[in-house]
DNA sequence: TTCTATATCGGTAGCGCTACCATTTCGCCG
DNA sequence: CGGCGAAATGGTAGCGCTACCGATATAGAA
């Protein structure tokens, strides 16, 4: 079945009925019934490879995680995949795995494919990366940073900022006794960096950090406050780099009758769908990642289709949501 | 950058580049090194809309999920991207959302890509539907589920065995008022259904079941442990939908000073990371969704590769996971 | 009436690749 | 030393669609 058939048996040229299909305002509404008639009767899905290779857009997009088992980005996985199928765009989905070992092939991969726009989540640094995707001349969005240096368009926010934040607010709560558990990302280490260097620049003692293996897991908090308790030095307050974490963090808490918020708080990040319903509800950090997918959706459709993108970098911000485990 | 310009760099004809490429054992170690010296040196990478286009082989493959915020298939999507990637197909994503009304549009959107094979979790049931999957040609792995009547291919469990077990299993715990909290989707309804009918086999009261909305959540399971709580009739034990929910109900029990499993038991399904961390651990049903994606991406890519598929339909069973809550 | 603007439709070519068949090369046999 | 089969290479055509340009019909202006 090819638009040739269906062409054939609405009783005009290809090129018509492709028009019919695409640009409906350009044929006669005769024409359109026809064509429509025609489709329906044969059951014709017009073949978007071919219609990929001969228009030079694709209308796939690329989405680059690094594990989609790992809740962090399912908000902006499921935003961006929704955005971009209302416009008439599919997503295809790479795992770089935490590593960036395979990254190669998996933009060898991506780029083979033409996609009209990739997103990566988190920012390409590896220089072979850049350089590829640079060449390759596809519009990327990159997420859930920020860097004064993007490839080419950015939605994301700062980490120090969420770093020096947290610390202020805790040192509101009267907490002085600050703690973090993070994972090996790097984005979490930019926060706990900073969240350290706020805590020296209040007169706070040296904050403890004990970094976890990324994806950070419920498990793993349980084992951070466990270490973290055993230490000589008394902690008040936890800040953890996943409200998994912070579960963790607070399950563990909890079995060694550990109060929280009371003797310890804890704080999470990430703002899950199960934060605000925890048993003490989480205090977090939200970010709105359903907005990043959004966005990122955004600009690339845009440059897709032409329109000019003149505001390249979106810092979409961040919020502390209080709520009673600090 | 085309096959034509590197087979000119390389100085031999595109076909003889495009061999040295995608089967090198069918050329000279001259040619090889040649074609490899004029790639490296150029960036070229293939255009695989065209390569499919011409071979009909497109190396795409379609994954359809409810919505990938749930956390359910994760481990089966991860896996089968995964198990996919390295054998060179790439993953689509598609969200049907549990309503099933843009199913079409997406299904056009799929179909349209020519995908080499299409992952659906779940059985299509919508008869219209399963007449485009079959008039299109393309293999489908229907999964999740088991049914005598699968569109092609199936790997799966039976849900009405998970519900019977876990009556079985609480029998045997000594536990006698049953009840079930349970997410509206089409195959929690079928455990929940076999789980009431074993309980009336066994000679057990009228289970009840409090329906929450897909997806389920943390905090519907909280509501609905309080909703069961209110009523007359008390309850030792709560089969739940999913491993958040059961998390749900462990955290309104706490909450509310109701010993786990003492007063009443939990039981999840799914056996989540964070399952066996929980305090108490979670007694849950475990699927093993990554084998449940890597057996989808056997099937597709023995097809998609001229193998034979004899036996189409694989149950991969499930377990039922011990530990503290039940 | 003739000319021009506008809407509607069609033809041709080509996107970048691979399937299929043809040709060349070369070692090796009788 | 001709002939032959296998290995290596090349040529042609076409996958299904759209960009680009051209043709025709219609309506209104001059």
């Amino acid at each position: 079945m090819t638009l040739h058939d269906v062409a054939k048996l609405a009783g005009v040229a290809p090129i018509t009925a492709s028009r019919a299909i695409n640009t409906p305002e350009q044929v006669s509404e005769e024409v359109r019934q026809k064509v429509a008639d025609a489709i329906a009767r044969t059951g014709y899905v017009p073949n978007r490879l071919a219609g990929g290779l001969a228009s030079t857009r694709s209308r796939l997009v690329a989405a680059v995680v690094p594990t989609i088992a790992g809740p962090v980005f399912l908000e902006t996985v499921q935003a961006l995949t929704e955005a971009l199928a209302t416009r008439g765009y599919q997503l295809m989905l790479g795992q770089s795995g935490y590593v960036g070992s395979r990254e190669d092939a998996l933009l060898e991969a991506i780029i083979g494919r033409r996609p009209d726009g990739i997103v990566l989540t988190g920012i390409m640094h590896s220089a072979e990366g850049r350089k590829r995707l640079l060449a390759s001349g596809i519009p990327v969005v990159e997420t859930w940073d920020l860097t004064p240096t993007p490839i080419d368009m950015l939605v994301g926010f700062s980490h120090v900022d969420v770093g020096r934040k947290v610390v202020e607010f805790l040192l509101a709560q009267g907490k002085r006794r600050l703690a973090v558990v993070s994972g090996d990302d790097e984005r979490a280490k930019r926060r706990h960096d900073a969240f350290q260097a706020a805590a020296r620049e209040l007169g706070l003692d040296e904050v403890p950090v004990i970094v976890v293996p990324a994806p950070t897991t419920l498990r793993s908090g349980r084992v951070a406050l466990a270490e973290l308790l055993q230490r000589s030095s008394p902690v008040d307050a936890v800040f953890c780099s996943s409200d998994l974490l912070a579960l963790g963090v607070m399950t563990e808490a909890q079995s060694r009758g550990v109060a929280v918020p009371g003797q310890i708080a804890v704080v999470g990040f990430g703002d899950l769908e199960f934060a605000a319903d925890l048993h003490p509800a989480l205090t977090t950090v939200r970010i709105n990642g359903a907005e990043i997918g959004r966005q990122a959706a955004q600009f690339i459709v845009d440059r897709a289709e032409g329109r000019p993108v003149d505001r390249r970098v979106v810092d979409i911000g961040f919020s502390i949501v209080e709520r009673k485990s600090a």
